[in-house]
DNA sequence: ATATGTGAATTGATTCACAGCG
DNA sequence: CGCTGTGAATCAATTCACATAT
């Protein structure tokens, strides 16, 4: 019986949040090893998995706890259900989805956002289309229903996935709905306060890069 | 005639990858200044409109050139024209959209991406559902259509928005051709030669950062 | 023996502070 | 003077190298 495992909880260090980052990927590579029955990994395949450099996948658990056994790596079923408890997945966390169009529609699709730990508590409309219509299984409420939405639900984080010249309105609203963070998806920059925390996704951002480094070829080798 | 401003190319220096991702938020600000009719802007504001702060702008724009006026500072149609050629906005860039979902939907829509220059140049089904429909204005085609039309209109970059069963195939498919790069937003872990530039999108990544800097509210304070 | 855990060294990015220009 | 441009200093993140555990 080679598999004991040591599991331990540290003193919190400063984590950097590209680390942050790369756990959640950590956290997918395990959930697929773990669906496939395996029992063990070690460090170096977790890396390929995830495409990072074995040190940081070392590092990066290391933050938070000794996980592996020397030797042995890491047993699936420990480290995933540490990372889980690291990265919140074991509570629900209720969010309110605003807009209704592709964008909205594709994230509210996202197997791994859905099935689990992450509960769309309702889709908002910020402009007013599509009011009263059923979206993937949630009928569209209007912009004057979030607050109570917000309220009855526990709603702790709102997704903006609407149109650009609603973005700001909309975060207007979920910052008075006293919510904890926002996911903003518009790439609109969003004037907030301080105490809420704002991560924004860029559709866009990507490409630029895609282009930049390709016409710039000689900078930057790739990762 | 308080305006001449400076241009200036500059030998390449080490360009970080932060500050390539912030040039476009910058690029954004700038279209909006000059829709707005501004004629100058300084970098403080400029830094408030992507919300960065002001060494990151003169930092950022400095790696490519001297594009300010001292006591000035920036020429809104000047500097825009610089970051346009810096990020390759002026010169049209041909696409491909591998899916044919929500999300391949909500890629097409992006107005700010559709409208200049980035063009389009099919939409291609990885797995084979919807060919032959109609996806806003674009006729869906199949797989084995691929490679003759990155062949025929010179597509540059592959972006694959399809089912994360079908990513790998879509990007092996992408890699055939002799595509420069990837945007991938499946939140697969793609393999690919080296030689092909990958950028990867996640949607989900950004809704762990939330929960986990919720729960460890402690650590990282906002930027 | 073999793979993890981790301080130390290195590399990279951000911030500072002031020189220099309009 | 005010604001940009930029080297120098600080701070953070990555990589190395080896001690440590099984």
């Amino acid at each position: 019986m080679p598999q004991a495992a040591a599991t331990a909880e540290k003193p919190r260090k400063e984590v950097p949040t590209s680390a942050v980052t790369r756990l959640v990927k950590y956290l997918y590579a395990l959930q697929d090893l773990e669906a496939q029955g395996r029992e063990r990994v070690m460090a170096a395949e977790l890396g390929e998995l995830a495409n990072e450099p074995v040190t940081h996948v070392r590092k990066d658990l290391n933050y938070f706890g000794r996980f592996g056994v020397p030797g042995h790596g890491y047993h699936v079923r420990i480290l995933l259900t540490n990372l889980e408890r690291i990265l919140g997945a074991t509570s629900t966390w209720e969010v309110v989805v605003l807009g209704t169009g592709a964008l909205a529609q594709a994230i509210l699709e996202e197997e791994r956002l859905t099935g689990k730990h992450i509960d769309v508590k309702g889709v908002v409309s910020v402009g007013g289309a599509g009011v009263g219509e059923e979206l993937l299984g949630h009928r569209v409420r209007p912009l004057n229903e979030l607050a109570s939405l917000v309220q009855t639900d526990h709603v702790k984080f709102g997704i903006l996935a609407c149109a650009q010249d609603e973005a700001q309105e909309g975060a207007d609203a979920l910052v008075m709905t006293g919510i904890a963070g926002i996911l903003n998806f518009t790439g609109v920059v969003l004037k907030a306060p301080r105490h809420i925390h704002v991560e924004n996704v860029s559709l866009l951002s990507g490409v630029h890069r895609l282009v930049f480094y390709h016409k710039h070829r000689d900078l930057r080798p790739m990762p």
